[in-house]
RNA sequence: GCGCCCUUAGCUCAGGUGGAUAGAGCAACAGCCUUCUAAGCUGUGGGUCGCAGGUUCGAGUCCUGCAGGGCGCACCA
């Protein structure tokens, strides 16, 4: 239960009791009523903007509203206090009762406690990682991967029904580019010095063991000498066996952080059969048809120096109808699509396939794209279709706080899977969620493996893996305990009367909440912060009994209360385990 | 030059879509271990929310301008 929603149905019905009465006129709109977590001053469990709200329109002062409602709201069984303060809010608080109803609630769940209908079941189509398959992954994707997944699960927790999707750029001058590449690495792999790799080229070395692979089969009976076809002929073949084993390898880049994605569309595809049949061509004509495309020459960008700027008559989308700042080329002077132009066929594709909600997850090096590809499906959906794009910033790579160089050569990107091997997927998938998708990340290799509090993993872990703990010694100390899942929300849980342990309830009683505005905001990373939330909860309340035999979970002798306090304690587990399951994160049982 | 993102405690960052006296952690200082894992906890100090205006009952949050930092800026994807 969100127990906000809950409060918000309870105040609207006193609003219309009060309007039944006479107390309030009829005809309010409650669209803007909210019950939402009070500032800590207020020492209240949740507060409702309700007088605020109505006061104009009931031509009443907000703080007599507020009074009047509280004065109802006073009498609900689940409400110990109904108070009004500051400008004329009313500040509730709950019954320790409730509080512990939501503990056995939590009990019964499981790590399905938070699970929502918010969604209603909508088809989401979340697109990301979408690297283009021209070498591995690197940290930066990563990024994009860990928090494009999370956000996926977060919506499916939600209600949402996701599909999670990868856009594969393999058309256009790059496969050109990856071809010549595979080709130079599979003449040297044929004996032949064929010299530097040339310019404009893929230099990686990842190159080499596939172009050896395929200088094998080469020489295999029955096996193609490449070189002695036309150029048109290899370029195809390499091209399209460097797609696909540049795919393999990044899949299972993905797949070492426990990445799968349901759809690979290739970009490709909606270029066939030809030019002007292609889906391409045939969103081109809808654009045509809706008349945002015209013939037109761009003017260079002012203020800066393009070198060989030249004034071209081209295909133009009308972007600027649709708050984009330019208006856009669709067409190279080859005649070719651009990407751009490939990009509103994908969309209107997705937007085909019955998503009228999509997101993106990019990297920053993308940010300036955001306003036409909004301004393309506003105009390709006939502003149906909503697409929100998440931008996820840079990671820098640290070791004790000196930035870390790991390539050899060409480009500093880092690996993701020699982080990974390094530090463990679970330490990567939590660290990338530990900021804003749009803030910059520190990710020090040394500091997310210690075993201190300064290391958020950890600390999350620490607090799973303790309460674990408290669970084995319980079965110890009382060996014919039942600790199971219909045991424990029998308990006496009247004995949990300690406000840090009713606290401790409130807290996890909050993840539900969590989990739906999370959701709306597309923001996992709220999450991690969540969790570490609750473990620092937890870590306090168990160092109560440092100091005070009597206020440790496992009590000699008094077996009820233990089996009370078990029930919180294993309530922690089973939240932090559900925090952790949205973010792929396995929870660790001990950590020694 | 233009666009987008960012600017909150000495440092690293939250801030639930406009609410009340802006919160954590680190660092500093003072405490807590014959313990269910001290790998942790408790307390104290620390702020003109980059600057200046505006919108309204009310602004860290929305609008405008300015400053600083990052990313990007036809015929790559």
């Amino acid at each position: 239960m969100n127990y906000f929603g809950y409060l918000r149905d309870i105040v609207k019905n006193e609003i219309e009791a009060a309007t039944g009465c006479g107390e309030l006129p009829t005809g309010l709109d409650l669209g803007a009523l909210a019950v939402t977590q009070p500032p800590e001053v207020a020492h209240a469990d949740a507060a409702s903007n309700a007088a605020l709200v109505l006061a104009r329109q009931a031509k009443q002062a907000p703080r007599e509203i507020a009074a009047l409602l509280a004065e109802r709201l006073a009498r609900h069984p689940d409400i110990v206090a109904a108070t009004t303060a500051g400008p004329g809010f009313i500040n509730l608080r709950l019954s320790d009762a409730f509080w512990r109803d939501r503990l056995r609630e939590v009990l019964a769940a499981g790590v399905r406690y938070g699970d929502s209908r918010l969604g209603g079941g909508a088809e989401v189509n979340v697109e990301y990682v979408s690297a283009n398959p021209t070498g591995p992954l690197h940290v930066g994707h990563g990024r994009g991967a860990v928090f494009g997944d999370a956000l996926a699960a977060l919506l499916e927790k939600a209600g949402y029904a996701v599909t999670r999707e990868y856009y594969i750029n393999d058309a256009g001058e790059q496969m050109r580019v990856l071809a010549d590449s595979l080709f130079h690495r599979y003449r040297e792999a044929m004996g032949e010095q064929p010299g530097p790799v040339p310019e404009r080229s893929y230099p990686g070395e990842y190159l080499i063991p596939v172009a050896a692979k395929i200088a094998e089969e080469s020489r295999a009976p029955g096996g193609t000498d490449w070189r002695t076809k036309k150029r048109e002929e290899w370029r195809e073949f390499f091209a399209n066996r460097g797609v696909a084993e540049m795919m393999d390898a990044i899949k299972a880049d993905l797949g070492a952080l426990g990445i799968r994605h349901d759809t690979f569309f290739s970009e490709r595809d909606l270029q066939r059969p030809d030019h002007d049949t292609s889906e391409v061509a045939e969103t081109v004509k809808q654009l045509m048809r809706q008349g945002d495309i015209y013939t037109g020459v761009l003017a260079p960008p002012k203020g800066m120096t393009v070198d060989d700027w030249e004034p071209r008559q081209q295909a133009l989308f009308r972007a600027t109808r649709f708050g984009d700042d330019i208006d856009r080329p669709l067409q190279k002077s080859s005649g070719e699509w651009t990407y751009f132009a490939s990009d509103i066929a994908y969309h209107r594709d997705k937007f085909r396939r019955g998503f009228r909600t999509m997101i993106d997850v990019w990297g920053a090096d993308h940010g300036g794209y955001v306003k036409r590809m909004k301004a393309a499906v506003a105009a390709i959906t006939g502003g149906q279709g909503d697409l929100d794009v998440k931008i996820c910033q840079l990671v820098n790579v640290l070791k004790d706080g000196q930035p870390v160089r790991m390539s050899k050569r060409a480009g500093d990107f880092i690996a993701l899977r020699a982080v990974v091997d390094e530090v463990g997927k679970d330490v990567v998938r939590f660290i990338m969620l530990t900021r804003r998708n749009d803030a910059p990340l520190d990710f020090d290799l040394a500091r997310v493996v210690e075993q201190s509090r300064e290391n958020p993993v950890f600390y999350v872990q620490y607090a799973h893996a303790r309460a674990c703990s408290v669970r084995r010694h319980a079965r110890e100390a009382f060996p014919d305990l039942d600790l199971g899942p219909t045991a424990l929300p029998a308990a006496d849980l009247t004995l949990l009367a300690d406000a840090d342990e009713i606290g401790l309830i409130k807290r996890l009683a909050y993840w539900p909440e969590l989990v739906e505005s999370a959701a709306v905001a597309h923001e996992p990373h709220r999450i991690t912060f969540y969790l570490h939330d609750v473990a620092a909860a937890f870590h306090a309340l168990w160092n109560k009994g440092t100091g005070d035999a009597a206020l440790r979970f496992i009590v000699a002798e008094q077996r009820s209360l233990t089996l009370a306090r078990l029930a919180l304690v294993v309530g922690v587990a089973s939240v932090v385990a559900s925090g952790l399951a949205v973010i792929g994160v396995t929870p660790l049982e001990e950590l020694r």
